[in-house]
DNA sequence: TATTGTTATACTCTATAACTATA
DNA sequence: TATAGTTATAGAGTATAACAATA
């Protein structure tokens, strides 16, 4: 048995209109941007669903990734590797060490800044979510061949990178 | 003389960490979902600033966009074009409106319903924005060849229409 | 002086519910 | 009953400024 992605909820503008826009919205197909963006609206709300259960969401379950991959990492560090401001990590990381996914160390070189690292309690529930989002990843790409996706990413990179 | 495109602001979190994550985040760049959302996120503020010259957001001209191939739209059809709410299309809308860039004619079929349509001044000004974000789109892609880059809109299309 | 973490706050975007007028 | 437009409001997410402790 397992939970419907989509159960009888209405759904929000965002979720609904994927396809609707398809028609009307042609002068701006053309941009990369849009398609950009509206590729990444389609896939968003499918996503949090996937992450739910677990009760993370994208950001959460991001910045558990980043921690356990680099232990001892600072909140700013974090901060800039997540792409958000230093002030608003202090309460998700406030929120992960409350739930003892995380630990908050003190560092002797350096007293300003904290430690951070995951628990085993939070290393097991971000594998757990990290094949959540597997599974999400592979109903979102099983028109693409593994050659395709591996471009897709190359491509999108390759965005990030400009200037 | 051309705007500088990045003034000496200092820059939000967003625009600053579009490459620092490029090597703590790595357990995340598997993901497409997670590239999707970089490519998007670095790629926005540097549109917006296209766009601000002309008092123009996103949103605003897709709205302009959309009116504007598709004369005597709902406000409910422009809604699903965007994927937005209703209750939100009503402010934009009356934005543009007072802004004399489209025009809510009524119509005598259905009294409910608006019919917008681009004023000139609103077609010119479209135009223009179009050619700004042509201008921006052509700085991001620089990189791609004309076949790159219609390759990344078809997949990103293909994306959008999974389910 | 500069940096880390922190707090408070504001602003934008988006979502929801309730209403009216029409159909 | 259902739909179009509207209003008010609430909730995310994100940005800015100022501060104490430390370097």
């Amino acid at each position: 048995m397992e939970t419907p992605l989509h159960a009888n909820k209405k759904k929000t503008a965002a979720q609904d209109s994927q396809l609707a826009g398809l028609s009307t919205d042609s002068p701006l197909r053309g941009f990369v941007g849009y398609n950009l963006k509206r590729a990444y609206m389609s896939l968003h709300s499918d996503f949090v669903a996937s992450l739910t259960h677990l009760d993370l969401k994208p950001t959460t379950f991001s910045a558990l990734a980043i921690i356990n991959e680099n232990p001892d990492i600072s909140q700013t560090d974090l901060a800039r590797a997540l792409a958000m401001e230093r002030s608003n990590i202090v309460v998700m990381v406030d929120e992960l060490q409350s739930r003892d996914l995380i630990v908050r160390n003190k560092v002797p070189t350096d007293r300003r800044v904290y430690a951070l690292r995951t628990t085993s309690k939070g290393i097991s529930l971000f594998h757990e979510a990290s094949l959540a989002v597997q599974r999400h990843e592979e109903k979102l790409l099983e028109d693409f061949s593994p050659e395709e996706r591996d471009l897709l990413v190359r491509m999108l990179i390759r965005i990030q990178q400009v200037r």
